[in-house]
Formats: C-alpha cells, sequence, structure tokens
DNA sequence: AGCGACATGTAAGCGGTTACATGATTCT
DNA sequence: AGAATCATGTAACCGCTTACATGTCGCT
C-alpha cells in the first residue's frame, strides 16, 4: 500500500491536514505518484486506525475544523521498513505499444501518424516540465530546508526529464526507420 | 477500455476462444500488457453483447466446448478507430521514485542499497528481455505471415529493450553521484 | 497416483477515479 | 455577482488481481 507510506513520508517533515497533504502531492511528487483528494482521506482514517498517525482537531474561528494528522512511532518505523525494503519491477501497462503491436491494418500514413502524434506530446511535455519543475523543488527546498531533501529530489526531477528525453529520442529515431514498411 | 481493443486486436488475424487469447497475451504482448484469465471472459462477454464479436460454441468429444470469438464489421471498425486516435501520455506512477523522495531519513549506505537494488532488478530483467523475447517475434510470424505484422512487433521488443537499457544507465549514473550526499 | 494442458467460468476485494455534497471567506 | 480558497467528507463505479470452482485427457 504505497500511498500511505508515500503520506507518512510528508508527514516526517510536518503534521498536515488531507487538504494540506492534498497540495503537497499536487505540488510536488505528481508527476511520479498523483493522489485524489477522497482516497487521501481514506488513507487517513486507515492510518490513524492502524496506528501510524494520530490526528488532532484544530478548532478555527468561522472555517471548518483542522484535522491535523501527525506520524507516531509505529508510521516511523513502518516508513523505515518500507524505505528499506527493494520492491519488485512493476508491470509495464504502455497502451502507445499495444496500437503500434495492432498497427498493421492501417495504411503507412496512419502508422506515421501514430508515432508522430505520440513525439509531439512526449516534446509538449518535456517543455512542460523543463520550464516548471524545478522551480518546485527550489520553493520545496525553501519550506524544509533540508540539503539532504533536496538532492533527493532532484534525483527525481532528473530522472523525469531524462525519461521524457530518451522516449521522445527513441520515437523520431522510429519515425525514420518507419518509412518503408513492407505491405505484405 | 483498452483491453478490448487488445482483444479486437488479436482477432484480427484470425478467431480465437478465451483461452486462446489468454495464451496470445502471455506469449506477445505480456511485456507491456498483460491480462488475466477472468477479465478475458468477461471482456469476450461484454464485446458480445456490444456487437464487436460474435461466438461459435463448437463442440468436442469428451472436452469442454469451445467458444471460439470472430470479429465483427463493428468490432473492426471500432478497432480502426481506436487505433487512429492519438492517446494522451499516460499518468506516470513510479513507487521507486517514491521511496528516492522520501529516503532523506536512511543513512547513506541504505539510500545507496537502493540504486543498487533497482539496478540489480534492471539488470536481471533485461538478460531475460534479450534472452528471451526476439524468438517470441519469430514464432508468432512463423504463424500469421505478416512481414508488415513483424516490423510492428519488433518496435514494441526494441521499445523494450532500449528503456531497460537506458534506465539501467540513469541509476548506475546516479549511483556514482551518489557519493557525496549532504547530512544537513 | 499426480501433474500439466485443455477449457470454462464466478466471487471477493483493492486501489484509484469521478461525481456528489456542504458551506464560509476573500478576492476580482 | 462570481470565482477561488479553505476544509471536510460520501458514493458509485471501473479495471484489475486473486482465489475459488469444476472436469477430462494424456503423460510420467
Amino acid at each position: 500500500m504505497s500511498l500511505e507510506h508515500a503520506i507518512l513520508g510528508f508527514l516526517t517533515y510536518q503534521p498536515l491536514s488531507g487538504y494540506d497533504l492534498k497540495k503537497f502531492f499536487d505540488e510536488s511528487v505528481r508527476h511520479f505518484w498523483s493522489a485524489t483528494q477522497s482516497q487521501i482521506y481514506r488513507s487517513l482514517m486507515r492510518m490513524a486506525e492502524t496506528g501510524w498517525v494520530e490526528m488532532e482537531r484544530i478548532e478555527q474561528d468561522e472555517r471548518p475544523d483542522r484535522k491535523v494528522y501527525h506520524i507516531t512511532d509505529a508510521g516511523r518505523d513502518e516508513l523505515f521498513q518500507w524505505l528499506t525494503t527493494p520492491l519488485d519491477l512493476p508491470a509495464v501497462r504502455n497502451l502507445w505499444l499495444v496500437q503500434v503491436f495492432f498497427a498493421h491494418p492501417l495504411s503507412d500514413d496512419k502508422i506515421f501518424a501514430l508515432f508522430k502524434a505520440h513525439a509531439d506530446k512526449l516534446r509538449q511535455k518535456l517543455e512542460l516540465f523543463r520550464n516548471g519543475v524545478q522551480e518546485v523543488v527550489e520553493r520545496c527546498f525553501a519550506e524544509v530546508g533540508s540539503e539532504r531533501s533536496r538532492r533527493l529530489w532532484q534525483f527525481t526531477l532528473d530522472y523525469g526529464i531524462a525519461h521524457l528525453e530518451w522516449e521522445l529520442q527513441w520515437v523520431e529515431n522510429a519515425l525514420k526507420d518507419l518509412r518503408h514498411l513492407p505491405f505484405d
């Protein structure tokens, strides 16, 4: 159960409400792990039952109460154990490759378009990524101030960019090889 | 609904039973799209209702009946339309990056081990891939005999290998950069 | 006698998404 | 007047996984 470990991860920095957590997800790990608000609230309740977090209700004037969760020792242990347990490689699920695999009934033009469209989307995302995400790491660093964390976050960013660059290059290369498809 | 389109894809070559389809999934597209037996049977029933496939019951002596499905014109249209509709890039879900992102409470050794274990798994999978999968394409080609398909299948294979090679290289490179992590 | 291949399906559960629901405050 | 922010949650659904269920044939 991975989402719960990500939540534990955030709570090592500071106690947070469900609402806060949603923002943290969206602003930091969204590019490799997303979570919806309803998922987060349900997880927090389960985690409180399990004893990994504890809730403190904070009343506010003329606003809904905040339910702030902080990590317990049990939670810290669980996180530590998860972080030191190597994960199996996840099963790949790549729909675009399914399209390529079954593209034989299409005309050459349409197969070309399939690759071209994919390359375009990758290029677009890469641009967004390059422009928007470095700033995120810096902002998080400013809040938390841990240089050790900053380095690790930088890794996840670099991975994201390098991955997109690699895939874009692969698809563009494939486009060249696509000129002479046999017709049977 | 992607599984159903993959099933339609297989049925363009020949009519198949659920049992056959499970084998085809396991022997060809498993490295980028897997399906369980129960999923396949349920999908076939839904697709028959929708009118994308039609079932023919074939009685066998002293064996369970085979229910062989063949694709209809509506199914062919649906497949064609899906194949010519560009997909959005899927949201990335990379648990290993979550571990990296939250690894700051770990010792340097343990962080190193996190990367090392990942590299080892990648190396292992790459070896399996290189040894086992080329043969699959050739065997499928022998059965179907379409040179056009063979080329497209080769693309999906090449993608898989190149992807693993890239990721392995990235992680190994990161391992080098990991020597001097600050401690705050 | 036991296992794997052949062949069909059902049932329960899990993680995740989407939509629904409420209600005050502040900014434009 | 309307949108965004703050803040909580529920309910329905969807794709997928795992486990259960049944039964024959052929090989070792």
